[in-house]
RNA sequence: GGGGGUGUAGCUCAGUGGCAGAGCACCGGCCUUUUAAGCCGUAGGUCCUGGGUUCGAAUCCCAGCACCCUCACCA
């Protein structure tokens, strides 16, 4: 028998034992449980004293993480969704209940009703009288101190990783918060939330490859959506005038810290708006999700960091190099706790301060590759110089996907702080109106932060010939991703009349990793995209 | 796809060409104020997989698999 198998064993053999007691394992409604962050702040105007128990009666319920049994009285913390509580088990208090007590293991579920008090050490502790198994747990949970630490594992047992490491409830928590954030800035703004076709025949809207599935009954090609661009643009022609979508949209491209195959999109049309109300779009909903999860994150993760580095020893850091990072971090987040206190939108990502404190700078995307690469856009020779220089494959290449290539091989590291990028080369850009004095210059722009792109706006392309055109144009050098995929009906909406808008996508993984200092995208996807193991279900097998 | 790294007990990790190790968890004993509880005593292993070198491989070599980092592509 393996290790895994005889801990499984034993609490087979517990939870027989519970049965034979009378105690259901697998528990039942459990109404009136109050959360530990409010049992906490019930206790606190009791001003308890050390020793001394209140006649405060309550209900918790929680997961236990800390078991500790001597002889005939019991302490155990349990964590719920606000954090955690000791709760204190005495043979005496519980009588009959009491060999229950020695059936519990860490990882069960329990409930319990008592009194609140305070142990001879100060610690808040809810005297429990009476003790209900909510659920038996038949697995071993990680080690109590350093958690589930093995990236692998963490992402393929998810739900472990969520009790055993309060950290990624917490940014899950703040996800959360950004999004629901994000909604209400666009519907006190008056627009619409709508859901448009994941299953598309023809994909468009962004340039990159889709994955391909099948309807049976139909006996038709489909795609998964890799944007909702055109559907929305549809609606704005309907006379919807403000829509957003949060749309999952599914790339089958490489997968990096910054990339999964399906990600969160955030989409937007304003109708009678352009790009620069776009920008202001992108600085409300940064600056509500902000409010809503980095501000007080910022200030948690200070005092987090700071108890951490107090308690650390020199070997301690020499070994730990996440505590290393942490303390290195720590400047930065001063900086950001004071930017705070003045007013500003300053926050943490990957140890630099970033300031989401609108406006934004804005920079022309000439400009910058001028200050940066040396060349001017419209000189396509000291481009293709430039790129020679820089080791980029160039000959078969279209100017404009060159000019694009050297853009972001030279300038896009330099965009640390949030800053709009805009008027783009008008060829990679087929869904954007053109500068009205420059017909090679598109309306668009690109937010960046922390080096990554975070969204991409245009004042949209509403003549349906010059759209028609733009579909009917490949780049040489684009691949296969291109967005040039003629979509007829679109063409025919354009036709009907759509009227001049703003149209905005941002990342909603990556605006949730910059607002709370995830180095990976994988840190704010719950069940990010992984290779099935051995042994994991799989319809190929 | 290229480059670098990791894979040892349920978890967190040491380790060495010669019997497989620690802490936590688990099991047994003591224990009514502990809190990473403590003390005593047990038990627990496909050292990722498959080859090769060797008297001997968990260790060295090769290949594969998984994951992480990085570059490329992309958002």
């Amino acid at each position: 028998m393996s290790e895994e198998d005889r801990l499984k064993t034993q609490r087979i053999a517990k939870r027989d034992a519970m049965i034979e007691l009378g105690v259901n394992p697998w528990g039942g409604r459990f109404d009136g449980a109050v959360s530990t962050d409010l049992v906490r702040a019930q206790a606190e105007p009791l001003g308890l004293e050390a020793g001394v128990k209140s006649e405060v009666r309550v209900r918790v319920a929680g997961r236990i993480m800390l078991l500790r049994v001597m002889g005939k009285l019991a302490f155990m913390t349990i964590r719920d969704g606000a954090g955690t509580i000791q709760l204190g088990l005495s043979k005496a208090e519980l009588g009959e209940q009491w060999p229950v007590v020695k059936k519990l293991d860490l990882g069960d579920i329990v409930g319990v009703d008592g009194i609140i008090g305070k142990t001879k050490t100060g610690e808040l502790t809810v005297w429990a009288d009476t003790l209900t198994v909510l659920c038996k747990s038949m697995l071993a949970p990680p080690e109590k101190w350093h958690g589930l630490t093995d990236v692998d594992l963490r992402y393929r047992r998810r739900y472990v990783d969520l009790f055993a490491n309060p950290d990624v409830r917490e940014t899950f928590a703040q996800r959360s918060a950004i999004i629901q954030a994000v909604r209400g800035c666009l519907v006190d703004l008056g627009y619409y939330e709508v859901d448009t076709p994941v299953l598309q025949p023809i994909y468009g809207g962004a340039a990159a490859r889709p994955f391909t599935t099948h309807h049976n009954t139909l006996d038709m090609e489909l795609f998964l959506r890799i944007s909702p661009e055109l559907y929305l643009k549809r609606l704005l022609v309907g006379g919807m005038e403000r829509v957003f979508e949060i749309s999952r949209n599914f790339r089958n491209e490489g997968i990096s810290t910054k990339h999964n195959p399906e990600f969160t999109m955030i989409e937007l049309y304003e109708a009678y708006a352009d790009y620069e109300v776009m920008m202001e779009r992108v600085e409300q909903m940064a600056a509500a999700g902000f409010n809503a999860a980095t501000r007080e994150g910022v200030v948690k993760r200070c005092a987090a960091i700071e108890a951490e580095c107090a308690r650390l020893t020199e070997e301690d850091r020499a070994d730990d190099a996440k505590a290393y990072a942490d303390e290195n971090h720590l400047g930065a987040y001063h900086e950001a706790r004071d930017g705070i206190a003045a007013g500003r939108l300053t926050g943490v990502f990957a140890g630099k301060v970033l300031d989401f404190t609108p406006p934004w700078p804005r920079r022309k995307y000439a400009d910058l590759l001028e200050e940066y690469a040396g060349v001017a856009m419209a000189d396509s020779a000291a481009v293709r110089a430039k790129a020679d220089a820089l080791g980029i494959e160039h000959a078969k290449k279209a100017d404009a996907v060159v000019v694009n290539e050297v853009f972001e091989a030279t300038v896009e590291h330099h965009l640390v702080q949030p800053t709009f990028v805009y008027d783009y080369p008008a060829a990679i850009c087929p869904l954007t109106r053109r500068h009205p004095e420059d017909d090679s210059i598109a309306l668009r722009f690109e937010a960046f932060a922390a080096t990554m792109e975070l969204g991409n706006a245009y004042t949209e392309l509403n003549d349906p010939a010059v759209q028609e055109a733009n579909f009917r144009t490949t780049l040489a050098g684009e691949g296969d991703e291109t967005m040039a995929v003629m979509d007829e009906d679109f063409i025919t909406a354009l036709e009907y009349g759509m009227p001049p808008a703003g149209g905005l996508g941002v990342g909603i993984d990556r605006l949730v990793m910059l607002l709370t200092d995830s180095p990976s995208i994988r840190d704010v996807i719950l069940f990010p995209l992984q290779r099935p193991q051995r042994g994991e279900p799989s319809v190929a097998e």
